[in-house]
RNA sequence: GGAGAGCUGGCUGAGUGGUCGAAAGCGGCGGUCUUGAAAACCGUUGACUCGAAAGGGUCCGGGGGUUCGAAUCCCUCGCUCUCCGCCA
């Protein structure tokens, strides 16, 4: 959400800056509802200051044994006007909060202006992309193999966009996730979290999935409002929702390995092939939350930390920040990660780093204790993926796959394999 | 699943219809004393929101109700704890 006070106080900026990222915002509309706002709210608290004022005095006159019916003649009538007024007042707030809630974040100024991803603009690149003397397989097909990549299976047992893995593939997932949390928490200093993958609407409103994007969701119990986790980043950037921490604490850094759950609604026929675009995959993912004046450095070096992974495994890819139209809502800034697949002789996305500034802060009020105000104030959040586990075992196999079609496990998974070399096919 | 007890400020905890945003203690902050520190003593210390300010308003788990007036009474939902049952 964005500081209703920044809306009111400069409303054109605002929408100039919307505009960057495509969205539409109608500020006559809200201009209008805001000047309805602020009457019924001055309408009101006058009414309950009167309605408070009275009422002690009629508590006081009955203390000194005075006669009160004069005084409760007075006030007749008050409750109603004051429930009419309260009534109206909330209407106007809940119109006001349903379009403050489905407003984007503002993209801050180093972001590439642009509607979509190809308007994305490239920042890096590390490594070479091998060079091959054979033809070259993709995940699918090297994945037949033993089923280690049973994906007709998965079909059988649930439906489309979803996995079985088996055997030395299924070992070799699992080392990924080790390996990966191991570097944050050892090397990166980041504590370790395990958390909920169900969670309620307040903490998919913190994050800013909710209200807007409910259809990306699968919903697990309609009534209680549990939803499946998207991302970590939910449940890991909720842990401080309603929270307000010293200043000594910061900066907070969380690492998590959840599986994530996305209906994928609106891809249909996008990424059908194997294991790129699934309803269920695991992610190991970052989060941090800083003091504001730390956000922007912390988005590089939370960005290194996943690139750290990338290169550990000796992967191509390159780091592109997302153009404003083509970033997420709640998102001020985002490098994504692009490795490569020799099978799409493509980049692929593996990793989205974005800092939030106090757009998710606000939503959830987490905050910190300034020293020098003495005051809480918003935190800033960030979260990255380091990395999509699925993609990133995708990118390995298609990586270091040889002309039989055996794999060679990268150097820095080999002792999470129990010193296997080769996943021999 | 059954029975019971709770939910109050950063924490512990008092408060059963009126000047209660709320005692007290702890913690925090400032000061006195001290070479410095500790102890002791004194003072201070909730959040949100409207307003240029003066000053208002809201918040005692969430929502609703009763009342001129609710932390306090009623309903409902959520959560926590204890005991019993079941269980990875």
């Amino acid at each position: 959400m964005l500081d209703p006070r920044l809306i009111r106080a400069s409303l054109s900026d605002v929408v100039t800056q919307l505009e960057k990222r495509g969205f539409k915002l109608d500020s006559a509309g809200l201009e209008a509802l805001e000047l309805k706002r602020k009457a019924h709210q001055v309408e009101t608290e006058a009414l309950q200051n009167e309605r408070n004022n009275k009422s002690r005095n009629i508590g006081k006159a009955k203390a000194a044994g005075e006669d009160i019916q004069p005084l409760l003649a007075e006030v007749a009538g008050l409750s109603e006007k004051l429930d009419a007024a309260k009534n109206a007042l909330q209407q106007v707030q809940q119109e006001m909060d349903e379009i403050l809630l489905g407003i984007p974040n503002l993209p801050h100024e180093s972001v590439p202006a642009g509607r979509n991803e190809n308007d994305n603009v490239e920042v890096r690149r590390w490594g070479e992309p091998r060079e091959f003397d054979f033809k070259i397989r993709d995940h699918v097909d090297l994945g037949a193999h033993q089923q280690w990549m049973d994906f007709e299976t998965a079909s059988k047992l649930t439906g489309s966009r979803f996995v079985v893995l088996r055997k030395q593939m299924a070992k070799l997932h699992r080392a990924l996730i080790q390996f990966m949390l191991d570097m944050h928490t050892i090397e990166h200093g980041y504590d370790e979290v395990y958390v909920p993958y169900i969670v309620n609407r307040e903490s998919l409103r913190g994050t800013g999935q909710l209200p807007k994007f409910e259809e990306d969701l699968f919903c697990v119990d309609a009534e209680q409002g549990y939803y499946l986790i998207p991302t970590a980043e939910v449940p890991v950037t909720n842990l401080l929702r309603d929270e307000i921490v010293d200043a000594a604490q910061l900066p907070l850094k969380f690492v998590a390995h959840t599986p994530c759950f996305r209906s994928e609604a609106g891809s249909y026929g996008k990424d059908t092939r194997g294991l790129i675009r699934q309803h269920q995959f695991e992610k190991i993912e970052l989060v941090q939350l800083v003091k504001p004046d730390d956000a922007w450095p912390a988005l590089e070096v939370l960005t290194a930390h996943a690139e750290t992974v990338l290169q550990k495994l000796e992967l191509p890819y390159r780091v592109m920040a997302l153009c404003a139209g083509d970033m997420g809502f709640s998102s001020a800034k985002t490098y994504d990660l692009e490795v490569w697949l020799p099978g799409q002789q493509t980049y692929r996305e593996i990793s989205s780093c974005s800092c939030f500034t106090d757009f998710q802060a606000r939503r959830m009020r987490a905050r910190w204790r300034n020293p020098d105000t003495g005051k809480p104030e918003l935190l800033n959040t960030l979260n990255g993926s380091a990395l999509a586990v699925g993609r990133a075992l995708v990118a390995v196999v298609e990586n270091y796959q040889q002309v039989d079609g055996s794999i060679v496990v990268p150097k820095a998974l080999q002792s999470y394999m129990g010193g296997v070399e080769l996943l021999q096919a």
